[in-house]
DNA sequence: CAGGTTTCATATCAATCACTACGAAAGTCA
DNA sequence: TGACTTTCGTAGTGATTGATATGAAACCTG
């Protein structure tokens, strides 16, 4: 869920980089790029970035960015995949949580920080992103409510291994539990665009978890 | 908070429509046509809601937009200030509840009914319209900004009048228990949006409510 | 070097954006 | 009725949208 500022993020894209290729090569990096195009869409959104917003910010032209990334919906998807990071990463930090609670506890703080890091935009692009927009970028909002779907079904599958291992309640409404814990992070990317602190946003996490069921 | 679909909104404006004015008169009924703007800027948002999407919506021509509200901007603001009602309305509601648990789990259910309506879109004009834009609508998305903040405001006053009259325990943070409040609301709004049905966020509101203080 | 391939910068494309000039139409007021 | 005022529909404004055509430039292969 966090953005990998700083971080190389190993996508598997099909193109094979390690292979020589002939033709004139590229005079930009392509990831270096793709993550200025991440940083606009996660500041403006989807459809309020224009393309030369986008090519301002990247540092190459209209026709570079359509050669290397396709277009503009291409170029979203690609930067929402970088945002997200693999799903497989989020698989194994929840995973490694000792229990489920500490698992929300800790995508909360993670999103409390993530909404308000100094060199990034406020918010969490996969909440604002798409928030609205025309008719025409559906199949996008759709793509983008698709991976919150995933990471709800992934942390509950965690809760219910909880309730199975009785480190839960049995009948704990695990979905209730998991739809409670997305909502106050997108809640949370909200209020973060408005200004709400990283204390606040972190004391208010803080107070949430007294929800979560105990045995 | 929610949509005054159906409601005749009294309105304050300046303009008293009771005194006979001269000239052609208007050949259409402005606070309907204003219903269906908001409806379109709940739709699809502030910026990626167009003049053509709207005069369309409203059964008008551009023209007649721009001579019987402003421009785009001031539209929606009114737009917003429809749905939003009149702060009066909520103070009241937040007044007439017997207990700030009471108003808080009042504003969770209207919320959850509100934003899963069947003759409205899904989710929160207040939550979505803004959510992500351009810099050019930045005096738009900090006017929704405050509309939440004075919403997250005086349901803290209420927290505060409750712990005054020791209805809440002594020290209860009123300030993150209205931020948690207010961001499950926005959290709902982007729940909604993806399809979340209002049996399941009643049945999260309800377990959210789990967080809140007990004597 | 010559041939092939790809990216480069320049200059644009049609479509849409928010917005408006203009004159006819429809009302009130004397 | 005849001014006066305001809204009406038509037809556009310049600017910006996402996306490209074009030919020169830059690389690998042979």
């Amino acid at each position: 869920m966090p953005g990998s500022i700083g971080l190389v993020v190993i996508t598997m894209k099909s193109t094979d980089t390690t292979v020589r290729r002939t033709g004139r090569p590229l005079s930009f990096d392509r990831e270096q790029a793709l993550e200025q195009a991440m940083l606009t869409f996660w500041r403006h959104g989807y459809e309020t970035s224009s393309i030369s917003d986008l090519t301002a910010a990247m540092g190459i032209t209209a026709p570079s960015l359509y050669t290397a990334y396709g277009d503009k919906k291409q170029l979203f998807l690609e930067a929402m995949r970088l945002y997200a990071g693999s799903p497989y990463d989020m698989e194994q930090a929840l995973v490694e949580a000792p229990t489920s609670r500490d698992a929300a506890q800790r995508m909360l703080i993670a999103a409390a920080e993530a909404f308000t890091g100094e060199l990034t935009p406020r918010g969490c692009l996969l909440a604002s992103a798409t928030a609205s927009g025309s008719g025409a970028s559906a199949d996008v909002q759709s793509e983008v409510a698709q991976v919150r779907r995933e990471i709800q079904s992934r942390l509950q599958n965690r809760i219910d291994r909880d309730v199975a291992q009785a480190l839960l309640p049995v009948g704990t409404d695990s979905h209730s539990l998991a739809t409670l814990v997305i909502a106050l992070i997108q809640g949370m990317s909200v209020l973060a665009r408005d200004g709400t602190d990283r204390r606040d946003l972190l004391a208010m996490a803080n107070f949430a978890m007294n929800a979560w069921p105990k045995l």
